[in-house]
DNA sequence: GATCGTACAGTACAGTCGTACCATCAAAGC
DNA sequence: GCTTTGATGGTACGACTGTACTGTACGATC
């Protein structure tokens, strides 16, 4: 079996076909998101679409993991943005990348509560969703918890993995209430940085970067 | 103007349409809810759900309205059951409703969450939406911090609308968490407890009832 | 008892949906 | 140069959508 001849980059096309959705359900909803659409947002034809995904429930789907990546290197980036800080900037780090601050992270967000609303009543889809991603988020803050607590930077009486839930479980409600115009998002990471400030014992005198962000 | 004769009750008739395109919204999504299936569910014509409702928007505006009333209810109730406990115990009873624990509130839940994300695409949605009521809920419950602090329950330090705006936050990312099957609902009113617990002073000593609970 | 308006059911219509099918054009391999 | 195959456009089909329209029982009013 010899090389197929390339002739199209399948990659940077269905990239680009998913891009056009992810346009559509941020500004017009999932709903609006038709075959037909999404190919005329993408410049190409109906056919094309068909083409590289077959069927509109695999487009979906690529959409989906398209989106559940996209937050997974925002994470990462916004880890890597801050590598020698305290435990208490790793965390703020952290949680700051899950409010949606502007209009691109929005239209993210936007998308996954599409999703996560669809995802309700379509076990297939439910399947893959976000729930296993936000899982290993939770582990990963409760080991940056157990450091923090080791190194008696916690205030006492803490139990950490109730702690780490409940970190994530307020991030992702602020992340909701900036959604639903409740408030900024200025407001809202003054929120976390509030909890934050509950939780780490002498919050004001760990770095310049923490007392200057108050 | 004299009466109109009154051949069928109106209230009834869009009730039980109404419960039909929730019980559809439910189960199938809110996408699988057309005109001829709520029609169906519901065991009347096509006809009559435009008699009563007119136009489709209209009909999901009111299962809207039906959602946040009987969201609205539950919490009333839930303070209501609880009348002669501490400042605690209420704000315990509160957060607890926002928990889905059973098969029906899970259900609404869904409902929601199908809402939730077609308003974040729809002005005219977003306009109607929870936003109004969860910030009223916000309010109420600074007030029943407000009035803990006075009396020397809260931990010392505490910022009673920071205190306020986060456990509405975390309360409803739990329930988020619990939709999502990150947690089962129990798990999740434990986290809440445990948050009270930090938020209150001597909370072991409250009442036997906030003993008994954990 | 004639009339009128309510409360439906049935149906028709124009549009959109996802998808299957066919044609075409260009590039690769012989 | 011919054949093959990847990549794409165009189109057609059946199902479904929301809504408008028509018909028609039945209870209330005169």
């Amino acid at each position: 079996m010899w090389r197929m001849p390339k002739l199209a980059d399948h990659e940077e096309r269905r990239a680009l076909i998913v891009a056009a959705l992810l346009r559509i359900a941020a500004s017009r909803g999932l709903h609006a998101a038709s075959m037909r659409t999404v190919a005329a947002e993408a410049g190409v034809s109906v056919s094309t679409v068909q083409y590289y995904f077959g069927t509109k429930e695999r487009l979906l789907f690529a959409g989906l993991q398209h989106q559940a990546e996209a937050v997974g290197r925002r994470i990462e980036a916004g880890l890597a943005a801050n590598p020698g800080g305290s435990v208490r900037d790793s965390l703020y780090a952290w949680l700051v990348q899950l409010i949606p601050v502007d209009e691109q992270q929005r239209a993210g967000y936007t998308v996954f509560a599409a999703y996560h609303a669809l995802a309700l009543t379509d076990p297939a889809l439910a399947e893959q969703s976000y729930t296993r991603g936000s899982a290993e988020l939770e582990v990963v803050l409760r080991a940056l918890l157990a450091d923090a607590q080791q190194a008696g930077e916690l205030s006492p009486g803490r139990d950490v993995g109730a702690e780490a839930g409940n970190l994530l479980a307020l991030a992702t409600g602020l992340a909701d209430s900036v959604m639903a115009d409740m408030r900024t998002p200025e407001a809202a990471i003054a929120l976390l940085d509030y909890q934050l400030d509950q939780l780490f014992v002498a919050a004001f005198s760990t770095s310049p970067a923490a007392a200057g962000r108050r």
